[in-house]
DNA sequence: CGTATTTGACCCGCGC
DNA sequence: GCGCGGGTCAAATACG
């Protein structure tokens, strides 16, 4: 039997998955990086006015990112049904949340399961990605895609499968982070004196080098390439979701206020067009 | 023609 | 050592 016999099998799940995505990556640690037991985000009140505290330090007692429940609770600020659905539906792009427990961490890897609703998934991050690679997976009759973030310079991947027990649910797999999504929070052109003293990653990536200065600046539009580039306030959920789960109380303001396609920043390597206004983002949350 | 996708080949870790 | 399975590579192909 061929999966989604009206759709594409890959165009489904590219479509499908990548606004999910960006909910998450911008929380995830690269499994192998050498950020993976640093924090990823600090906020102003975590740095303070403590000059040595502006830059994520990779002890014990940092902030060593989002627990399944942080998520959870991010996630729990959706508007959800009085009635008793198992989870939460999300009308305007045609699926749903399912409820606690279809979310999972482990080994520094987000599993998500996530129920279509039915028709296409129209939905996107302003980022992109490409798809390496598809597996057939034994014992499943539905193949395994593998995506990676399009900008060179980050090591953001993910894998969507759709579930055996129900083919209407995406189980979608984040590993890693969008490295050129942490630019604008550092500082660039000063010399490193604080950097993480863990392994080095397994291949050669420059983006580590923006975790080793020394300046870290609250969240703000995220630039992917080019700190220059940084104008106002953006309002993707990648943006938002790091300060949520740091800031629970005001979760809703802040994404309410935020989500927009007009304030849509530009994407690491492509500028956004109608298609990618981050729907999601804004009925979801 | 440049870019994205497809897909078989290849690599590597793991269990037997 | 060998086979298996997951993950990645890269040439071929499709697409805009």
């Amino acid at each position: 039997m061929e999966p989604l016999a009206a759709v594409p099998w890959s165009d489904t799940y590219n479509t499908f998955s990548d606004d999910h995505l960006l909910t998450l990556t911008g929380l995830l640690h690269d499994d192998d990086d050498a950020t993976a037991s640093s924090p990823l985000f600090l906020l102003p009140q975590d740095i303070g006015d403590n000059p040595a505290a502006k830059f994520p330090v990779p002890s014990g007692a940092a902030y060593l990112g989002p627990t399944i429940e942080d998520i959870e609770n991010a996630l729990s600020i959706a508007p959800r049904p009085k009635d008793l659905q198992s989870h939460t539906h999300i009308s305007h792009t045609g699926f749903s949340i399912l409820d606690r427990g279809s979310l999972n961490k482990v080994e520094h890897k987000y599993s998500l399961r996530i129920k279509s609703c039915g028709g296409n998934m129209v939905a996107d991050d302003g980022y992109k990605w490409r798809k390496y690679g598809q597996k057939s997976i034994k014992n499943s009759p539905n193949p395994r895609s593998y995506y990676r973030c399009s900008n060179p310079r980050c090591s953001a991947k993910k894998q969507v499968e759709r579930s055996i027990e129900d083919p209407d649910t995406f189980v979608i797999t984040y590993e890693g982070l969008h490295l050129h999504f942490a630019y604008p929070f550092f500082l660039m052109g000063q010399s490193p004196q604080v950097q993480s003293p863990t392994k080095k990653p397994k291949t050669i990536d420059p983006e580590p080098e923006a975790y080793k200065s020394p300046t870290f600046l609250p969240p703000g539009p995220p630039l992917p390439d080019d700190p220059k580039e940084a104008t106002g306030p953006q309002g993707l959920l990648e943006d938002m979701v790091p300060w949520m789960i740091r800031n629970p109380s005001t979760n809703h303001n802040a994404l309410s206020n935020s989500s927009s396609c007009s304030s849509h920043r530009s994407p690491p390597l492509s500028p956004p067009s109608p298609s990618t206004c981050p729907t999601f983002i804004a009925s979801c949350f």
